[in-house]
DNA sequence: CATGAATGAGTATTCATTCAT
DNA sequence: TATGAATGAATACTCATTCAT
């Protein structure tokens, strides 16, 4: 059995990452001691170590197992032609970026200073704007509008889709991705 | 004079704060040591806490005097009614939000974790909100397209326009205003 | 062993309260900077923080481990009926309170600035008048003279008992023990 | 006129000394820094290396000025041959140590760590000690009890004297000078 | 595997003191 | 005589990391 001790009977490397998710999200890599993670996993400090060498090794650890796009097939969207607003408002839900807001909180604030993270976040981006311009293409096979165009459309709504909760946390403004969605297709002469 | 000291005939405390806007915005608040910022700046340490007697206040003082939107009448922007995408472009460009590159990241970065940095990033992305809104009621003087719709067009031009660099930089892929001008123009209904 | 590093078969936290100890009676607690502690301890700097996590607490656990005073049966000093000098010379030869020259000297000095200080020197005192008085009371079990003055008598002897030393260092003079003792029994027409 | 000054028409030096008073009795010399001093005299820093090179001036210049005995004729005490009790009481009263209560605090606290502090209280000790001798002597012509029993009573009325209110203050025990001069009087058969 | 004492470089901050004005 | 910017050494405290057990 993994779980070996106490505390739910989750194994001391996952609390050490959960503690490590909680405090970066709260107040961020740098001032997050390896120390206060430990106390909160309930560990002691040298087994955070001995699980992560150094301490960025946590960090790449939280952002590799816990932020990443599902391996959906190509056309999971259900892509409905005629339809890119209920396209994309689908798209929205079925989210592919599988990542908690403590984990989003985390890649947006560390990925200008670790560059493994900024690799990572990029990659994510890149990933749901590539499923927001092709679910868009299948829903307006007549291709109205030019390349161009639609490539604003995803790259808006992939912005907006990622960003979203991080948005309304900083600005105390929410934007809800189906009007978004809604806004896009009408631009798009889809309805 | 107010500069009769070294450094490009500019005051201590103008240095301290041009160092500590670079250093924040390259590796973050907590990664830049007030020595380094003093090194940077040509000041002794001890300077620094001359003038800002808490390191936090260097930061506060920057978010304070380096951060706003100019004070602009209402109908600056001259909206052209019409023309949403235009007077859309153009509020882009004579953009309110004065803040170097840097002070945008900083922005972002700690408005997460120091609460003062967080109301002025949601004081000015409100700000951002609201002449977006205007411009594009006064372009849209039939009211096309309900209000919810033009809010959501606003949000999403505010947050495109307040967050474009840091997307780009963040996500490797960079998003053009004025093509989302046009995008939400198109929505609304006004070409 | 409990002590299996160098200097004198001592463990680290000892010595650096050894340490402590020396300096804050030396040149007071404010005057003794916690990196002098650790050189004289002969411990690293950061080991001092390990153990007491505010410099404070060094000084606090000082004052509790190294001063009290011994739990005594009420009737230890073995009061002479009718010999209420040679009674109070007794109590002051097994004196109760265990505290070294130097540990004396800083309870004085820190008691005006350091309530917890404050209150284990009001404390000891109490205990040692408490002690003087019972004392007396075996002594005197006539009663002879009143109450009142009875008290009087163990305070002025408590306050002799307990600063003696600081009143001979401090003012250059010293004050027996035994001979004050005298004094309060002929006082109190013991003789 | 000397007070050009705000502030009570009280000249800066004297303000300076008055706020050094407060505060190194309040927390001891060396936790109260010269710009703290500076800021309850409302006097710029600078003034007070003005007037004080160093800051152990600040602390000599106020017991050089502010502690001293008064220059009593020798007799002054009006010794009452064969009332004893009465002639300690009336020495307490006109008592010769002119220090207010910071002042004393300041004597006891830092007689240990400043040589020129800690000569001053040894000098005040020997005077009143040196004045409670000789108004024993006058009040007991007879000479009754030898002279070292009359020095023991001399120095230990001395110490109550001298530190009564530090006693008082550090122990929470008052003693009263008055029930101590007529507790040394018995002992000395002077009733 | 697990543990916590040990290490020393680094951090924010304080402070007495100087000095040009 | 008055002033506050300037200086740099010193201070309490933090922290990632190592390692003997």
């Amino acid at each position: 059995m993994r779980a070996s001790k106490k505390d739910d009977g989750v194994d001391a490397r996952t609390r050490i990452l959960d503690a490590a998710e909680t405090l970066f999200a709260e107040r961020g890599y740098d001032a997050s001691s390896t120390a206060r993670i430990a106390r909160l996993a309930h560990v002691p400090k040298g087994l955070v170590f001995h699980y992560f060498p150094q301490k960025i090794d946590v960090l790449v650890a939280l952002v590799d197992e816990r932020t990443f796009i599902e391996e959906l097939p190509e056309d999971a969207v259900e892509a409905l032609p005629g339809d890119p607003a209920g396209t994309l408002s689908r798209l929205a839900r079925r989210f592919p970026l599988r990542a908690s807001p403590a984990m989003r909180r985390i890649l947006f604030r560390e990925a200008a200073t670790h560059t493994s993270v900024g690799e990572r976040l990029g990659r994510l981006n890149s990933e749901v704007f590539r499923r927001a311009r092709r679910a868009l293409e299948l829903a307006l096979p007549g291709a109205r509008g030019d390349q161009a165009r639609l490539e604003v459309a995803a790259a808006t709504f992939a912005a907006v889709l990622i960003y979203q909760e991080n948005l309304s946390q900083l600005t105390g403004q929410a934007v809800d991705p189906d009007a978004v969605a809604d806004l896009i297709a009408r631009a798009l002469g889809g309805t």
